[in-house]
DNA sequence: GGGCTACTTGACACATGTGTCAATTGCTTT
DNA sequence: AAAGCAATTGACACATGTGTCAAGTAGCCC
């Protein structure tokens, strides 16, 4: 065991190392995953050695919450906002989320969702999150002429199909997925998208 | 405690007794909640009578998987085989699903996909049903003069925002959902559905 | 090299879960 | 009322999880 040379450089980061590993199992298997003892068992660490860096296992729960928070939702809602000649313009800017894992990690909100179905606590802040995507999506489709009620049905196709993608754990390559794009974009909006659209969307993901 | 009458008529059904109490379970809280113990307390009984019924935990969650296994699929697709006169109407039938639990039991369907991530044996039943549904509403598309590739992304879209739907638990009335139906049939075909076949829709959902 | 601090460890106490077994209860059938 | 089967039970043995504590180790600053 431990074989491994000693980093006396990084000491330091012990917390984050357990951080790490705590929420590489809450999106491979769950919350219930999220044992000290596993835990400490993938780290090749004493299990008693996690209560120096954290109180409890709550603790290291809450810290998994404040991860998720302070990524995902405002990342996308700042999508929406970006600017766009057109509709299938600024639904590309969102589709950057699913094409690009430092704006949104998927695999992390959908164990926060699978989570927070048996937590009371946490299923408020999903909710919050929840609406301001919504809302943000709503403004987007208004911003672009279409009425109150079509915005709203667009904005709940396009969540709840990022929403079941995810759920689903589709694994597609990346250029079998981003040429798909141009046509969801049409479904979504209604609107084909222009060629020269399309071509910033490629060039932005390197192809 | 146990204030009900014995129903002596029925004492065979205590095996779907136990059954019951695993699938509600199930739904509610994940599979790690599905445990002998808690079972025992829910159905004011002794834990260990359980061993009477089923040979062991994992013959019970066999048993929740042929149940989830005999029902959601098989309605699902032959739903997308109704006669229907055009693409609307034949995805209003499709609809009847998520307006009538005896055809498809939503949450069910999100628990098992849920515990399929932890189980390799259950995902790959899993890919099986989602094979059938796809492939069904791809012909279904298809039958109604879609191309294929068309139709491969409408099926997705509605297959994703099924799964998106049920995934984020939405709690809408009845009324509230059928009447946005025509909507997203809208979007999902990129045809206005007719008058009378929502007409039709309500009609055969009491409204 | 002595001592500080950061970090790790094993032993202990306890809770919740699984599964076995021999004994018991309570309907039905005769 | 006796026998028989269906269903239930408590005691036992064991595994995995949590959290506390006092003692131990490693790097670093003086």
């Amino acid at each position: 065991m431990a074989m491994e040379p000693q980093q006396s450089a990084r000491l330091r980061g012990s917390e984050d190392v357990w951080l790490n590993a705590a929420c590489e199992l809450l999106t491979e298997s769950g919350v219930e995953a999220v044992k000290v003892m596993p835990l400490a068992k993938r780290l090749g660490l004493s299990r008693t050695s996690f209560y120096w860096h954290f109180r409890d296992r709550d603790a290291l729960l809450e810290a998994l919450i404040r991860r998720w928070e302070e990524k995902n939702t405002g990342n996308l809602v700042a999508q929406t906002e970006a600017p766009a000649e057109n509709i299938c313009a600024a639904v590309f800017n969102v589709f950057d989320c699913w094409l690009d894992d430092t704006l949104f990690d998927a695999p992390l909100d959908l164990a926060i969702r699978n989570w927070a179905r048996n937590d009371t606590d946490l299923q408020k802040r999903l909710d919050q999150a929840d609406d301001a995507r919504r809302q943000a999506l709503i403004e987007m489709f208004v911003r672009f002429g279409y009425d109150r009620r079509d915005a709203e049905v667009r904005t709940m196709t396009a969540i709840y199909v990022q929403i079941g993608y995810i759920s689903m754990q589709v694994r597609e390559e990346r250029d079998y997925r981003i040429n798909l794009m141009p046509d969801y974009a049409a479904v979504f909006t209604g609107e084909t998208p222009s060629e020269a659209d399309i071509a910033a969307l490629m060039a932005r993901h390197g192809f």
